[in-house]
DNA sequence: CGAGTTTAGGAACGATCGTTCTTGACTGAT
DNA sequence: ATCAGTCAAGAACGATCGTTCCTAAACTCG
């Protein structure tokens, strides 16, 4: 009953969550949004709540539809080489861990809803990474160790227009790391 | 001639510093920095001619006063152990990366000249690895990665509260790179 | 075909944003 | 003592912020 919606939420939040990795929370306005997601202001606002809402909304979308299938890649992985590449690259521009990256430098410090999810996250990258490529890193926080690993470079692949330094820093990563875990040589 | 100043411009670079390290730039309002910086609006404009003018000037006081210290400090240090805690451990609770690792994440996307200055700085950063702890690094892309890693280690050291994870992971990360290059190994 | 319900559209709200203006206090040189 | 010059203090500016309100449109159900 009633008007049917003229936007899809899903792909609303998709677009929010892709609007979020790139620019700060504060430097997004509510027009800035209304403008790129095909949804209006007023059906925001009852839709999500508020701008906040919005945004923990396309955390908790990034955490799912994009950070879990790369937890699942890893898992899958056969070395750090291959789940470093499998990490920094993603369909287009972005990668599965922009928004996270983002959330965790500049929203988790002001906003413990945010830093719970964030921490979340990486606690389970942590594990994907510790039990994950092919046989597991015995070393205590070498895991916790890859996973910054991984943020720092993908951080950095942001920064650098070109993507080829991180690839090769990537690689040039795990050829250093993975000699030291029997299981993990080919 | 005229009045003497009531404040201490490099006092002033230094607290915006310390503000703008943890805080996105467009989550700290100009009430906010006159609040905590000591000096008066009027005087901020007078001096930095902007909002964005003190974030440049904080920016390279950070890139200057404490990235480049800690460059010396890795070009000095014995191995990736102890590079990797001179970096992520700083006077009170900041460390020397905090300021560069915002503004890499939040304000290099949408502004090019902070992008030109992180560049800058994460280049100096390699080449300090590369040549650096005693001996230097020899695989091309290694000291890149390296770099990706220290800033990873911190940003994770700023969400979790506990800096005891990030001294364990780069400890780790350290004893699993070290034995590849001879000269690292005591 | 109305009655009821939900959305779209856009104007409008108070608050806060970065920036500027005005006024008076203070200093060193004349 | 006076003048010129700089700074401090805070009010005030237009613009933009996140949010709300009001009305018309589009659908389902009786």
């Amino acid at each position: 009953m009633g008007r049917p919606r003229g936007f899809d939420e899903t792909e609303v939040v998709r677009a929010a969550a892709a609007l979020f990795a790139h620019r700060a929370y504060d430097g997004i306005s509510i027009d800035d949004l209304v403008a790129h997601l095909g949804i209006h202001r007023n059906s925001l606002y009852k839709t999500f709540g508020s701008k906040r809402g919005l945004y923990m909304a396309a955390l908790r979308w990034h955490a799912e539809n994009q950070v879990r299938p790369l937890i699942l890649a890893i898992g899958e992985a056969h070395d750090f080489a291959e789940a470093a590449r499998r990490a920094l690259t993603g369909q287009g521009d972005a990668s599965a861990l922009d928004l996270l990256l983002m959330a965790a430098v500049e929203r988790a410090p002001a906003d413990p809803e945010v830093a719970a999810e964030v921490t979340a996250v990486l606690d389970a990258l942590d594990e994907a990474l510790a039990v994950g490529p092919a046989g597991g890193i015995p070393t205590p926080g070498l895991a916790g160790a890859l996973t910054s690993a991984l943020l720092g470079l993908r951080l950095r692949a942001r920064t650098a227009s070109s993507s080829a330094g991180s690839e090769q820093a990537g690689a040039a990563l795990a050829r250093h790391l993975a000699p030291h875990n029997p299981d993990l040589s080919p």
